[in-house]
DNA sequence: CAAATCTTGATGAATCAAGTCAGGAATCTA
DNA sequence: TAGATTCCTGACTTGATTCATCAAGATTTG
């Protein structure tokens, strides 16, 4: 799993809906300032996140985006699949991305095998992990004190 | 992580040495046939794996390439970062090939967090394996019975 | 010297990543 | 109803990267 600039803006937008989960909707300039992502960009990548089913819109002046579900109920993995495809490193491991690869006999390829055992891995991790997840990390992160950078007096 | 052709190139040619440990040297022609890669780009590979250290090489008619260290001396983790770069998914939480990334605060950034559990993870699995391991593994695929396509009498 | 090999550097086509743009459609408020 | 604000749609641009291919040179052995 690489994740692209398009994929990390996806998941810093999806955890701002994730936050403001009471709210109707959110508008899509306030995530772009808020994150500082260029909103021609984050329109594309909403739009996307739409047509995946994983967020919600209304149109309007009263209009802005939505999570579709309740965010424990959103795992990275779906999105991170959407934005940028496999979690595997090698697409003849994925199981929705699946490609056939160039070796003789993919039942015995030691590399696939050990490829297999990273993907297996890496999707637990990114299955079990919500958004919900990753907003409460955020706010133990916040709890915590700034880092001493100037400590002297 | 994500793998390249060109990175799964590499680990299957050095595969190829690898198991030629005892010999001089295995002429990259010979890598190029068994493993069915283009061999002008195989040239190029190899050659970064040189300059990497990875392998050595010795000119002219008994010519070839050979790992420059034992095997089991060259985890897998060193080839793919040498070929295919970081392995973590983002690069602000590579070790080796780190790159601020744009949210206002690392230290306090929940994804960062998530994604460095990711990094930690890969990077021990990759670190862990060597060449003489990938071997040995598929010495242990090839040990077992064909798949049953055809059993039928 | 001839043949096989690695060395070096250039080149090329296709694809992708990141971002931009224009014009349209829906929705609310005055 | 007018106007402002928002999302919708699809095309486009720019630069880098990926996956190679090629030519000419250097080295080594028979």
């Amino acid at each position: 799993m690489k994740l692209s600039v398009r994929g990390e803006y996806a998941l810093r937008a999806l955890q701002v809906l994730a936050r403001h989960s009471g709210d109707a909707v959110v508008p899509m300039q306030t995530i772009a300032t808020e994150q500082n992502i260029p909103r021609r960009f984050l329109e594309q990548i909403l739009h996307g996140l739409k047509a995946a089913g994983v967020v919600e819109s209304r149109r309007g002046i009263t209009g802005g985006y939505r999570l579709a579900r309740p965010a424990s109920e959103i795992p990275l993995a779906t999105i991170i699949r959407h934005v940028d495809g496999a979690l595997a490193p090698l697409s003849c491991v994925s199981h929705q991305f699946y490609e056939k690869c160039s070796c003789p006999d993919e039942a015995r390829c030691a590399l696939r095998s050990v490829m297999k055992e990273v993907r297996d891995t890496v999707a637990a991790m990114m299955e079990r992990m919500t958004l919900a997840d990753l907003v409460a990390r955020a706010e133990a992160l916040q709890a915590q004190p700034m880092e001493p950078v100037d400590f002297v007096i």
